[in-house]
DNA sequence: TTTTTAAAAGACCGAACGGTCTATTTTAAC
DNA sequence: GTTAAAATAGACCGTTCGGTCTTTTAAAAA
């Protein structure tokens, strides 16, 4: 990894968080050189627009999230113990960094950012997925009921999930988002064999 | 209701729907004079600052809103009739005027926006009171079983038509949205006495 | 160590930002 | 219809915006 690639490495690095919590519009650039600590031409040397700088920062925060998320469900051996594990990772999603970056991009990448709208459909599809094959796995290996629809049941965790993270951020309090993932594990294990 | 007070109200309406769209910070002044034809005079002369036009469009979508909410509970007789209505109110909630505003302002007023926040907070405190106050009364009038929690279910319920809608709105599709809503539909009916 | 190349600094740019203020127009009282 | 008061227009303000470009500095090749 050369100079350059260091360096623009780092800036996304230092802008990730700021963008997740201030938004794309509410960054500016001198919000990134801020946090850097580089000039205009340090920055604008490794990236073309801002713009550029955001669609970096939204995929490194998914792609440190996913694998985060990742690393919990392997830690499990059994469905059950990936999809609580699974479950625990997100309720560790910190607000101090902005929470989840699906949301808070995805509600600003209107019309306006059709191309950052893309990326937050694959994570929102990726996220889901990751629930999906959990449960698929577990109905194949004779774990979990063959009642259960996997595609209809990660929709719905996941929306579970992004609404008791919105109730977090908002309310500035753990207790919803507590009371939504104890009702997803009793919901869970009703479909355990 | 004289002029001034008149076209504070066109300013609020005019700007609301633009603001929940692009964000407080992606909404200029400009765009709310276009939106209302209206010169830097006019509108400073009815508002003190952009940020008091941001919160009364706050206050004005989700009394709009809750208006629409309210109606369509009272169109229902039964518990489960005041419930299916609350839910089909919300799936017409359009994309085109961009979406829930608590999801919407709740996820860019961070600290820097504390009394946007209070407001915000105060929204999904009703929101949710809506869904509690029908099954509390459903369970008084032995339409649904004791056996419900109706904090903890309303919470559920909230949070998932807040995941819906964020799906809704960046998949651009509403195949997950039904999924959700028959879900909600679904484990309500399996409630009822 | 010298030389060549790459990277970063920071002055600078025009445009757009939120906001002010006076002149003018519109409303409403008489 | 005249006049006093309220409301709006729009020129103007300083600041900040995203972005460019030349100069300087640092890295890497010789």
């Amino acid at each position: 990894m050369n100079k350059a690639e260091r360096t623009r490495r780092f800036i996304i690095e230092q802008s990730a968080s700021i963008i997740n919590r201030k938004g794309m519009a509410g960054t500016s650039m001198s919000d990134i050189m801020e946090a850097t600590k580089l000039a205009k031409g340090g920055i604008y040397g490794n990236f073309e627009s801002k713009d550029e700088i955001c669609v970096e920062s939204f995929l490194y925060l998914t792609a440190t999230l996913a694998d985060q998320l990742n690393r919990a469900v392997l830690r499990g051996k059994t469905a059950r113990e990936k999809f609580l594990n699974l479950l625990d990772a997100y309720k560790e999603i910190k607000n101090t960094d902005g929470g989840c970056p699906i949301m808070n991009f995805g509600v600003e990448a209107d019309d306006t950012h059709p191309g950052m709208k893309e990326n937050v459909k694959k994570a929102i599809r990726s996220a889901q997925k990751r629930f999906f094959d959990i449960i698929s796995n577990g109905i194949a290996n004779n774990e979990i009921s063959v009642t259960v629809n996997p595609k209809n049941f990660s929709i719905k965790v996941f929306a579970m999930i992004e609404g008791a993270i919105l109730c977090r951020r908002v309310l500035e309090s753990d207790e919803q988002m507590w009371i939504i993932m104890e009702a997803i594990r009793l919901e869970f294990d009703s479909y355990l064999l």
